[in-house]
DNA sequence: TGAGTTTCAGACATGGCGTCTGTAGATTGT
DNA sequence: ACAATCTACAGACGCCATGTCTGAAACTCA
């Protein structure tokens, strides 16, 4: 039973959240984001972590300007998406039904919520007849 | 950025679906199911496997048997709606309605899928009007 | 050219996790 | 009761994922 490994770890999850929210940054700006108290050593884990996420097609990289210039690879509804598969993979042989079915019985889905859902379902209906 | 390990690991997974599947399960009989070819020293392994899992309160074990005699104690909805939880806290601030709308639009969904949510929505509706 | 960056390759350290060893205790057959 | 066999359990080992750091080369600007 090999271990496998994630497809982005919580420290990259880190960087990815700040790309999301400025769009693109520089090592430097996301160093002070993420550690703002930080030694300047952790630019180099910075920069590990966007080469890691680049290599995982997370991240692009501008390497025309000085300093580069990094912006997210992939929208956050990819990471989801990726990620439910993964639960679904190894709780439901793939299957999605049975995620859906927990979430919609969870507690926390509010009249206005229901009502959304409701309308991405018609809409589906129509699309797919 | 310290990592969080897994409440349940790929391993301790493999030993659970066994023993949904089986209802109870001595280590013996775990051993031979999850590797049909492997060596007498795999007994420790699922051993220490189910030790964890139990103080993790996902198994159960009965001491007044001999050998003790092991069974799940956690429902796979339970893990299910754990992991969902998890996803939510790290991709969407704790929210699970955006879990809810990517899983809809993904690929996968049959009508009658959409029929049997649109039958639990309704459920929801009339218990908390 | 020199000061101050940034980049990058590589190494290191911690710890999670799967596996294994060795020993004590229980059970069974004779 | 004794040997043979199985199980339980404590502890340790080793691999590797992952977060961090070091040092040197490359770049920019004055």
């Amino acid at each position: 039973m090999s271990r496998t490994p994630q497809d982005v770890t919580d420290a990259e999850l880190a960087v990815l959240q700040v790309l999301w929210e400025l769009r693109t940054a520089t090592v430097r700006e996301l160093t002070e984001r993420l550690y703002p108290e930080g030694t300047s050593a952790l630019n180099a884990t910075v920069q590990k972590l966007l080469e890691r996420l680049e290599a995982k097609k997370c991240v692009k990289r501008n390497r025309k300007t000085w300093p580069h210039q990094f912006s997210a690879a992939v929208a956050r509804e990819v990471l989801i998406a990726r990620q439910l598969q993964t639960t679904a993979n190894k709780l439901c042989q793939g299957e999605i039904h049975p995620l859906l079915t927990t979430l919609v019985k969870a507690r926390g889905l509010s009249a206005k919520d229901r009502q959304s859902l409701r309308g991405l379902l018609d809409e589906l209906d129509r699309e797919k007849k």
